[in-house]
DNA sequence: AGATTCTGGTTAAGCGATTAACCACAACGC
DNA sequence: GCGTTGTGGTTAATCGCTTAACCAGAATCT
C-alpha cells in the first residue's frame, strides 16, 4: 500500500483541510485542537502512509532521539550484553541507538565521538577505550559508562555511571578467604596507562578491582608474598597465556582471582590443559558474569556487574542531565551500582580433595 | 577552543568573504574553484570550528550516511562479531551504523525497520528474526545477512548475502564421516517456524545447515536410524539441555554435530557433566567459529563464518544498489560466501583411545 | 570583430518540519 | 454595552544547508 513516503505535511494539511501548523499540533499534541478537527487529521495520516521527516524535525528543533554509544570491543563479551541493554532501554523510552566500536583505539575514539555529535545525537555513552585520560567537552550530555577514568573522582569533567568494582573485588577476594585460601594469584588485565595521575600514584597505578582484591586481601593479613599479579590483554587468550605462564614458573597458589570473565576463561583453559583440577587444585573467581560464565566446566563462580541497572541509570542520567551545563550540576559524583557474587563451582575449600 | 558549534556555513562565509554557495562548493568538492580562494574558505572552517549541520544536508540531500543494523540478539556472541565487522566497513566508507536489537521478535523487528527507515537511513542490513516469513518492502535498498528467509530463492524480494551452509553442514559431517564415525546426533537448533512454504516442505522444514549435514550423511550410507535429531533454542542453555536428555534416553551416538557454536559449547558441558570425554568417547563439530570456540577445553573444531567477507559485501552489495528499483536488479539471486572447517580439539577417530 | 563558450563566482529557491505572532469569534465580568 | 480573556485556528519566519539558474568577464572561434 504504502510504498515510499514522498507525502509531506503539507499534503497531510491539504487532504485534512486544515493548516500544517494544526497538523503539527495534533502530531505533537502541542496545542489543544478540536476533537472533530484531530480526528480528521490522524485519519488523512493514515490514508496517506504519513510519515514525519527526521531530518526536517531534527534541523528546526535539534533534537534527534538518537543516543550514541561507544564501546571498546564488541568482541568482549560483556559489551554485548551491555550494549543490548543500552539499546533496550533507549528503544522503550523511543530513542534510537548510534553505535560505534572504538577497538580500543583511542583515535577512533576521538574519530567516533565526534562524528557522533555531528550527527547530533541528543545524548552520548561513552565506555572509555583503554588508555583513556579525559574525554572532550561536548556540547551533548556525555556520560561516561561502566569504565572510569583515572583522577576522575575530583575533577569530574563528565557523568559517570559504573558498578562499584572497589567493593566487587572485595567481594570476590572475600569469598576465596572464606574458604580458607592463603596463596593467591591476581589476573589484573592490562596495565593501567602510563599517565600517572595523582590517583594513579596513590593506588600503586592498579584498577578499582584490583584495589578492593588487594584490600580485602591485605586486611585478612595475606602477605604480599603470597599473592602473585600479572598484567595480560583483556582478552580470553591473555588470560591463558598469563596463566600458563605463571604455571611454568612454578607459582604456587591455590586461588586465582581474575578482573573479568574472559581472562578467568582463559585461565580455566589453561588450568585444564595443564592437567590442574577446578576447584579441587584451584579456586577460580572472575568478573562482570558475562553469559558464558555459567556454562563453563565447571560453571564459574563470579562478580555479577547489574548490566541492565547500569543501562538505567546511564541514560536516564544522562536524559535529565539537559543540555545546560553539566558541570553546574550537583551531583557530578560518579554513581556506583553494586555488584553481586554469583557463587557457581569453580570455588572449593583451600586443600581441595584429592 | 571550539566548545559548541552553533557557527553555521553563513558564519564562515562571512568570515571568509565569500556566498555559501562557494563554501559549499569547496566543502563538497562539486564545483571548482580558485586555489586562493578554496584556502581562504578552508581557513575560514578551522578557524571557526565550522561542523556542517547534518541535518540540515540530510533534509536538503535526503541522503544520512548512515546505516541500519538489525541484530536478532546481542547476546549470541557470532552476532557481536558480524555487527563489529559492519561497523568496522561501515566507518572506513563514511558510514554511521544505527543499531537495533530485535529480540528475535517479529514486532520488534518491524518496528525497528519502520524507526528505521524513519530516520532515513542510507540502507539496511537485516539479520531477520527467527520465523520471519518475509519483510516488508522499504524505499532503501534492504539486504538480508547472514540467514536467509524460507522460499526465497525464486522470488527475491531482497538482496541478500550469507554463508553457504548447505555446503558448510557438508564439511562439517563429511569431517566426521572421514574419522570413521557412523553413528550420529544432530543439534538442529529450534525448529523453523510453522509456515510451510514450498521450499519448507522439500526440505523436511530443516535449516540449510541441516540439509548439507544429512546429506552428506546420506550420501556416506549413514541410516537414518543411526541418527538421531533434536531441536532447541539456539543457544548454549539449550544445547546443553537438549544433550542432556539426549544422554538420559541412552541414546547412542560417537558423534555430535551442532549447527551453531553456542549450541556445541552447551553440548560440551552436558557432555562433560555426564562424564563423556571429549574427543575420546564422543566427537563435537560446531558452527560458525565464535570467539570462545578456540578457548573451550577441548577447543572447538568448527565451521567458520568469514563474518568480515559477509559484512564486506553487504554493504557493498547495498551500496552499488542504488535507490532505484531493487527487483529490476539483475543479480537478485543471494550471493553465497564460502565456509571453512577449522579443525581444533573436539574430534577424535570413531572408537576413540580409552 | 562579433558571436560563442568557459570560468569562477553569486542569488535565491527550496528541503519539511516547528512555533512565535496574529486573528476572528465566543464567552464573560460588571 | 464594551473591554477582557479564552479558544481554536492560520500565516509566515526560520532551522542550515544544496543546487539550479543566472551573470560578468576572459578566452576562443570563425
Amino acid at each position: 500500500m504504502t510504498t515510499r513516503s514522498p507525502v509531506t505535511i503539507s499534503d497531510v494539511a491539504r487532504h485534512a483541510g486544515v493548516s500544517t501548523a494544526t497538523v503539527s499540533f495534533v502530531l505533537n499534541k502541542t496545542k489543544t485542537v478540536t476533537a472533530e478537527v484531530r480526528d480528521r487529521v490522524l485519519r488523512s495520516t493514515h490514508e496517506l502512509g504519513y510519515q514525519p521527516s527526521h531530518a526536517a524535525r531534527a534541523l528546526r528543533t535539534g533534537k534527534t532521539a538518537t543516543i550514541g554509544l561507544i564501546i571498546p570491543d564488541l568482541t568482549n563479551p560483556f559489551f554485548p550484553k551491555l550494549a543490548q541493554d543500552v539499546e533496550r532501554e533507549a528503544a522503550a523510552l523511543g530513542y534510537a541507538v548510534l553505535l560505534a566500536d572504538s577497538h580500543d583505539d583511542l583515535e577512533r575514539q576521538a574519530k567516533a565521538i565526534q562524528n557522533m555529535e555531528g550527527k547530533n545525537v541528543d545524548m552520548m555513552l561513552v565506555i572509555p577505550a583503554l588508555g583513556t585520560l579525559s574525554l572532550p567537552a561536548t556540547a551533548v550530555p556525555l556520560v561516561i559508562l561502566d569504565r572510569s577514568l583515572p583522577g576522575q573522582n575530583h575533577a569530574a569533567q563528565h557523568l559517570s555511571v559504573s558498578s562499584d568494582e572497589f567493593s566487587g573485588g572485595q567481594q570476590a577476594a572475600s569469598h576465596l578467604l572464606g574458604l580458607g585460601h592463603t596463596t593467591f594469584a591476581v589476573l589484573a588485565g592490562p596495565a593501567q596507562a602510563a599517565a600517572a595521575s595523582d590517583k594513579m600514584l596513590s593506588s600503586g597505578g592498579h584498577s578499582r578491582r584490583v584495589q578492593g582484591m588487594l584490600s580485602a586481601l591485605q586486611s585478612a593479613g595475606i602477605s604480599q608474598a603470597d599473592t602473585v599479579l600479572v598484567h595480560s590483554e583483556y582478552t580470553a587468550e591473555g588470560g591463558r597465556q598469563a596463566t600458563q605462564d605463571m604455571l611454568h614458573a612454578g607459582q604456587g597458589f591455590t586461588a586465582m582471582l581474575a578482573t573479568s570473565d574472559t581472562l578467568a576463561l582463559g585461565a580455566l583453559s589453561a588450568l585444564q590443559h595443564a592437567g590442574k583440577r577446578v576447584p579441587q587444585d584451584v579456586s577460580l573467581v572472575g568478573f562482570d558474569d558475562i553469559p558464558w560464565a555459567a556454562l563453563s566446566f565447571p560453571a564459574l563462580t563470579t562478580v555479577r556487574q547489574q548490566t541492565a541497572e547500569l543501562a538505567r541509570q546511564a541514560v536516564a542520567l544522562a536524559l535529565s542531565s539537559g543540555p545546560a551545563s553539566q558541570s553546574t550540576l550537583s551531583s557530578a559524583r560518579p554513581s556506583l551500582v553494586p555488584t553481586r557474587l554469583v557463587v557457581r563451582d569453580s570455588c572449593g575449600p583451600a586443600g581441595g580433595t584429592p
